[in-house]
DNA sequence: ATTACCATCCCTGAAAACAGGGTTTAATGG
DNA sequence: CCATTAAACCCTGTTTTCAGGGATGGTAAT
């Protein structure tokens, strides 16, 4: 029984890879490629022939990209899977598409036989996640867990930046129109708070969370 | 006239990609393709039929690596062109590879489009280096000339590490058997030297410089 | 309505950082 | 070899940070 696939891809190269690889299984049936989400959708819309098995789908596409697309067809026509594969592989997408039930994720760089196991297996019902892209995950979930219960004010924020920054506690107190005292209550709430013992570890907390450059 | 080329890359993916890109034109033959550099050498080795115009290669592949094969093509047959294409692309690779005299450097996700026009470019005796990848090449510079005659001396180098692991100067003078005031001069001159204004500055430099995590 | 949290402000005393000097020794370049 | 420079070291006095309290008003959730 052959299965029915849609591919999304605006690189050429990539879509012509994996069209090479799918030939060569003649178990599957490529019914449409498009450049972007967009496409997909009209595609599916139109469709009311042939059952769609799979949507393989990039992540970044003109238009319509590829979180969104998963989440359309999740929300709109559950009985097709989805596997998005993608270059760039943030923490935040994979939340994003695995909150959003996407059934497997690989790396673009991934060898043909991945690809290959990767879609019998979503078809077979279970889903399928790289293990690189899993270590993403549960790094990313690891680290959250481990200071998930600190959580800074917009305030307390505002003021670990501007130490990074190498401001002065009077310069600090001088841009917010704060007394001096303020932003050294922050300073002290903020090494309590953050388990460091003193400028260096705020300066480096502000780095890893990103609050500065 | 024809012009031939080999291509190397150890995923079957792309490389299917890149074949049905390069079959759509007439002008170029596909002599060769080969999962890693050593293959590469060794059709090179063997071939003494066909002249071979172009090399276009990965970056990371087993055994022997695309910037390994990029140096043993231009020390040993200066008239084959290179064209390399990789997915990470860190200025050092960049640097090292235009030191052996690369040909050109694409990313993976370029375009159909692009990989022709870089790939007429080499063979017209011209270099061709994507945007991105100039872009990163050209910031790596800039920022290593802006510091370039900043240089901490060992104990420099010792002291700014443990000031931005959080030792305090007393802690930092005890585990180096010397007087807090030597420390405290230590902090003095770097922060001088490194043109910052207090210890945030110096553990953002210490962090930029990995001397810290 | 009460609890809880946030943002703001203030004080004191000790510790650390910082500014602005210094000396001695080692190395480097005419 | 001598002059210059840089590294490594130390001191004093002032300013800032830090630890440890405490206080007030506002707002959001229960």
């Amino acid at each position: 029984m052959k299965h029915n696939l849609i591919i999304a891809d605006d690189h050429k190269m990539f879509l012509d890879g994996l069209l090479s690889i799918l030939n060569t299984e003649s178990n599957y049936s490529i019914l449409y490629t498009a450049k972007h989400g967009g496409e997909v959708k009209k595609y599916i819309n139109i469709n009311t022939e042939e059952k769609i098995d799979l949507v393989i789908t990039d992540v970044t596409m003109p238009e319509v990209d590829g979180i969104t697309l998963n989440k359309w067809i999740k929300s709109t026509n559950k009985n097709i899977k989805t596997l998005v594969v993608s270059m760039h592989n943030t923490p935040e997408i994979i939340d994003d598409l695995i909150d959003s039930d996407v059934d497997g994720y690989l790396q673009k760089n991934a060898k043909k036989e991945e690809f290959l196991k990767a879609i019998e297996t979503i078809l077979s019902g279970e889903k399928y996640f790289s293990k690189a892209i899993k270590d993403i995950y549960l790094q990313s979930k690891f680290e959250k867990n481990k200071d998930k219960d600190i959580k800074l004010t917009k305030r307390e924020v505002e003021v670990i930046s501007l130490i990074a920054e190498e401001f002065t506690t009077q310069e600090i107190a001088d841009k917010l129109f704060l007394s001096k005292h303020t932003i050294e209550s922050y300073r002290k709430n903020l090494i309590t708070k953050l388990n460091v013992r003193n400028l260096a570890g705020l300066t480096k907390y502000a780095i890893k969370k990103g609050y500065v450059s």
